[in-house]
DNA sequence: TTGTAAGCGTTATCAA
DNA sequence: TTGATAACGCTTACAA
């Protein structure tokens, strides 16, 4: 391995002057400079990544995590937190599994995106008090060293409870998340408050879910047990509604005609099923961008960060049609 | 920031044998070692990467290289190799961009798996010449520092050819992959010598191809604007198969009637379209945990590390029938 | 403008 | 069994 010593030494100059050419300090003359930067290619040299953590404490490497790689991987989410740390010099990380937990402490992420339940808040919170910089996309947490970027999940599960009463349907499911699914609660909650204010007459059911096409289908199985008419169900995500298309094929019973599915984050494959599934959309992309962009103040400290919302829509389709057919 | 140092002071030890006692070397008696244990846990402390990596040269973290996040396509080969690296006491972290390559020759990563057209041959071999362990998914390099782990394109693309042909088909097309990209290179080739092997009376044609939904949907519409008779399409991926669906929405002609199609990677979405989608399948979470026990191998320099292939198998669908109805 | 030297937190060699 | 110390490669006062 070729180190500035080395460099120095080709050169015939000391190893401070060739640390200040290579970080285009002033203070070294134009001439000496270009020598030491030639030598420096010359020799192939690469600066050592631990020598310089260690001298300035930091890597400007960021970590995301992520409870799995599987399933849905959050492309677009990570693509604009990449673009977005890119432009600021730093990069990105994606990291999964509690083994991989230990960076953060050990110094070797100046910050972490969290949208991974096997973090518990004690140890995030852990990790703030000891000055590590986070932005948390899976919970609320209160601390100086973190900020929230957090889905309007309160809008998305109104939008979508409003359009199937809106449509005239008066029988109401639910699908639920995970036990612990911070977006499974607050979908949740809000798809209650919208029936409860829906005024008198509507049934309204809660069914476990836990945002996989199995749990969707086995939800599906129960509905059509107890079916007695056109039934509206809100998925609370789409890939629980994709497993209700499935365990509806071969049946009689339709989507959008007996059962009126509405289901969140606007996957690719909900615009390419038939018919066309209803969902809640939002721009992951932008998600990602704004929690990069929260991170890198907080970890600069400039101007303070701030907590983030981030806006949701709902796209109609076939998948949705009127009560009374 | 609490170091052995600290330990040390707070142990009525030096340095060394704190440092002994985290390592669990016998060296120490077990009395002391307890004790030392107790006042690093007391001080909360967590050792410092850079300043180990600096010394022992070695971060047990390993980079696995995408060209983008986006496209949920290697969820279960990145959960794969995870999970092979973790069985192994190392970390995997996931980057994207040119600008993240830097890690590699910075010493932040133990080796690497490349999956990323953005590391051109010769950077991959210079860093290999440099002593880093490399492990390619996407072509073919020979060094004593990289093995190749590769799917089985040839077997692949041949069983889908034969398949058209089998059930009937005279009028083929392949729609590509991309440019500099080796698995199109590959599964071209084989499609090619599957024909000129077919027999006589069977017309042939290669349309561009970008391995994304829209040149799916393009090559579909020039199938369409000259067909004369059932046509059987390999697609050389499943998402262009799924343009090619989406291109034919709305028109007279029927996928699995008058256009078949293969497709190749069996991906989820393969399985919900209608009719379903005939494909090339393979395990993604096989092909990463082999690439990651060969890096492995090849890190730790006890077996040599070999060159494997990977696997395929065709999947029949009903998006090809046959030719004569 | 350049050089000397201390120090970042570890590990590991050698002495005690 | 434990301790003193050099070394890893780099940055950065401070001195020359």
């Amino acid at each position: 391995m070729v180190s500035i010593k080395d460099i120095a030494k080709h050169a015939g100059v000391s190893i401070s002057t060739v640390s200040y050419a290579l970080n285009g300090n002033p203070k070294v003359t134009e001439e000496t400079s270009k020598r030491i930067l030639a030598v420096a290619k010359e020799l192939n040299y690469v600066p050592n990544a631990a020598a310089r953590t260690l001298k300035k404490r930091e890597t400007r490497i960021i970590g995301a995590f992520l409870t799995t790689f599987e399933g849905a991987f959050y492309g677009e989410l990570l693509q604009g937190m990449k673009e977005e740390m890119n432009k600021h010099g730093y990069d990105l990380v994606i990291c999964s599994g509690t083994q991989s937990h230990r960076m953060l402490p050990e110094g070797m992420l100046d910050g972490a995106i969290i949208l991974d339940r096997l973090f518990s808040d004690k140890e995030l919170l852990l990790h703030a008090n000891r000055g590590h910089k986070l932005v948390v996309l899976d919970r609320k947490l209160k601390h100086d060293n973190i900020v929230q970027v957090l889905l309007d999940n309160k809008a998305g599960a109104t939008f979508a409870m409003e359009y199937l009463l809106r449509r005239g349907h008066k029988k109401l499911y639910a699908v639920s998340g995970p036990e612990g699914s911070f977006d499974s609660v607050q979908r949740l909650a809000a798809a209650r408050q919208t029936v409860e204010r829906g005024g008198p007459g509507i049934r309204y059911e809660e069914l476990p879910g836990n945002f996989d096409k199995a749990s969707g289908a086995a939800a599906a199985r129960r509905i059509i047990a107890e079916y007695d008419g056109p039934v509206g169900v809100f998925c609370l995500n789409d890939e629980m509604a994709i497993g209700m298309y499935h365990a509806l094929k071969g049946t009689p019973f339709r989507i959008g005609e007996h059962v009126h599915v509405v289901g969140f984050d606007h996957i690719d494959i909900a615009d390419y099923v038939q018919p066309r599934l209803a969902t809640i959309d939002y721009s992951e992309r932008r998600w990602g961008a704004v929690a990069a962009e929260q991170l890198i103040k907080l970890i600069e400290g400039g101007s303070s960060a701030e907590h983030e919302r981030i806006y949701v829509s709902l796209v109609e389709g076939d998948s949705v049609g009127r009560a009374n057919g």
